[in-house]
DNA sequence: TTGTATGCGTTATCAA
DNA sequence: TTGATAACGCATACAA
């Protein structure tokens, strides 16, 4: 563990001028850089983060800070977690995983430990205790998700409004007209929950409005099993919908599983996509879904963005970035055969 | 962000009395004690880690050090940092995402960093160079999972051998006396990959032969689509086959899609039952799986603990911890019908 | 262009 | 039992 001064000797020069050549802070000449470059790879130095972060006031490590209360969290959070990881890596920051209730005390806690120097939080909620907090600390943040009103507040989020939209776009482009909208009614707890079953019930309603379609939201608990119970009632509850909007990963393998026990054939009765899912899961699907797949990697990546330029860039403009879900086809997607074809 | 010198001042005592008092590194009056408490409790004290950090040699976080090419992390790996993370909380250590390719000098990399005060290992393969690095090096660090010859390393792992015992039993108990073991021969890529497919296939065939019971091995890779695949053809190509063990998460939805598309009736015709599987996957399943949930949670925190271990108490005993899979039943297993019943 | 010297907040040694 | 004080490794204002 070489430190500046053992540079500064090799070299023969002062622990100021090794401390210049590391951090370009000021211009060196070209032979003693040199020197200090041959001095530090011969020594196999590293910077100490510690010492670092003493003098700079600053630990260049960031907090993702996600609920530990957290019934399911799926493969979508684990792409997030990770791509958020590697992009804080690429940017000279470590991401540290910062477990947490929803409680705003224990932001306060982890803003005032002095160990980073941001924070992203995940699984923002329309109303969020723990947003106002950060918004009253001087901790820079940025969110991943959105509260009621999200302005002057950083954040990035799905697209939910565009992705719902796009869903039903898809939907009628084959002729359906009597379309259904499968989310957890309840207290949803995935990754996406509260803001993004919000924001995408209210767009599906006011879409099929507008549109002069025909639209029922359909109420389904987070789980595999509670999906084949709807499911399985499906076509006796709405004979007349041809097509169904889900949101909600979890359940929609059990959804499909009820159909088929219940003889409902999709696509030919019925059609279904998958909002906001993963290629995971879809396939798991018989038949295998269409869906639009969740942004999670770049979510992460950007989010990460966020934090990091609110502390490096504090004058910089607040982000706000929303990304929506693509398109993948499958086969659970077809035409209507509703009366009237 | 009032330092020791404030607490100091406040409480009229000397910055080193109250770094007794807040590490209790010595006696200090009963009084004094008091008055130094209330003032940290007044100002808000917390200590600065950095600081803390330069002078103790020390920064009490640990790095989860797990493969960034993986192509596939499913539910497990999420239920696994969040213990991890959540354990080291505990524990008063912080718990960095280390994204890395599994290669050797990014070990050295990390441990050079200074960051950080130990290494905990995801996905170690059999021969695992990053191992050798650990080894060679200073830094604490544990293993998930183990090498081929783990003594004198401290590890924590699943017991595959006794996990693929209590799944054959399961069956045997059944009537069962034809088995086929399922999983992918070609390169495994998840979480528990690598040893536990060899470990676990070991035991499979050992096992088969010792009870005179017949075993196959049977290909997949870890895919529904895969899984379908082989579903499809399964009866037809083992036709005397009763049940099966499939070690294999991602490809066992599409298997047993697979087995209902080819008409292969479960249990009734085939009995299955998934080693090293989660309530997720299983659940998503038609009929629902019976299978042994991996020990996610618990693997995360012996980790953890086992990490922190190293770093507090060298000397102590290495880790050497298998845990093995739970049994959940499901509707997915019965009784054989083969001829003689 | 380079060097000197101070401070960042804590810990721990040595005196008192 | 408590208090001065010297590290810890680095960054930087100020001098040279």
């Amino acid at each position: 563990m070489a430190t500046m001064q053992d540079v500064a000797r090799q070299a023969g020069v002062s622990i100021a001028t090794v401390s210049f050549v590391l951090n370009g802070t000021k211009a060196v000449t070209e032979p003693t850089r040199k020197r200090v470059e041959a001095a530090m790879a011969e020594l196999g130095y590293r910077r100490n983060p510690a010492g670092s972060a003493l003098a700079r006031g600053r630990t260049d490590i960031i907090a993702l800070l996600y609920p530990a209360l957290q019934r399911q969290l799926h493969a979508t959070a684990t792409r997030f977690f990770t791509s958020a990881a590697e992009r804080a890596q690429e940017r000279g920051f470590s991401l540290v995983m910062w477990p947490a209730a929803n409680e705003a005390h224990e932001i306060d806690e982890l803003t005032r430990s002095g160990l980073i120097d941001g924070v992203l939080l995940m699984e923002v909620q329309l109303e969020d205790e723990r947003v106002e907090a950060l918004r009253k600390g001087t901790t820079p943040f940025a969110l991943i998700g959105r509260t009621q009103d999200p302005t002057g507040l950083p954040y990035v989020d799905i697209d939910f409004e565009q992705t719902v939209v796009s869903g039903i776009e898809e939907l009628v482009a084959r002729g359906h007209t009597n379309i259904a909208f499968l989310y957890d009614h309840s207290g949803p707890s995935t990754l996406h929950a509260y803001g993004a079953i919000a924001r995408a019930s209210r767009t599906f309603r006011d879409t099929i409005a507008q549109s002069g379609l025909s639209g029922v939201t359909v109420d389904c608990g987070e789980t595999p099993r509670a999906g084949r119970e709807v499911g399985e009632m499906f076509r006796e509850k709405h004979p007349d919908v041809t097509a169904v909007l889900i949101m909600n990963e979890l359940a929609s393998p059990g959804f499909m599983t009820g159909l088929r026990q219940a003889g409902t054939l999709v696509p030919d009765e019925l059609s279904v996509l998958s909002l906001v899912s993963s290629d995971t899961v879809a396939s798991m699907c018989d038949p295998e879904l269409a869906f639009m797949r969740a942004p999670a990697e770049e979510l992460g990546r950007l989010g990460t963005d966020a934090v990091i330029d609110r502390i490096t860039k504090p004058d910089s403009a607040l982000p706000h970035r929303l990304v929506p879900c693509q398109m993948v086809p499958g086969s659970s997607v077809g035409p209507t055969s509703a009366v009237g074809d």
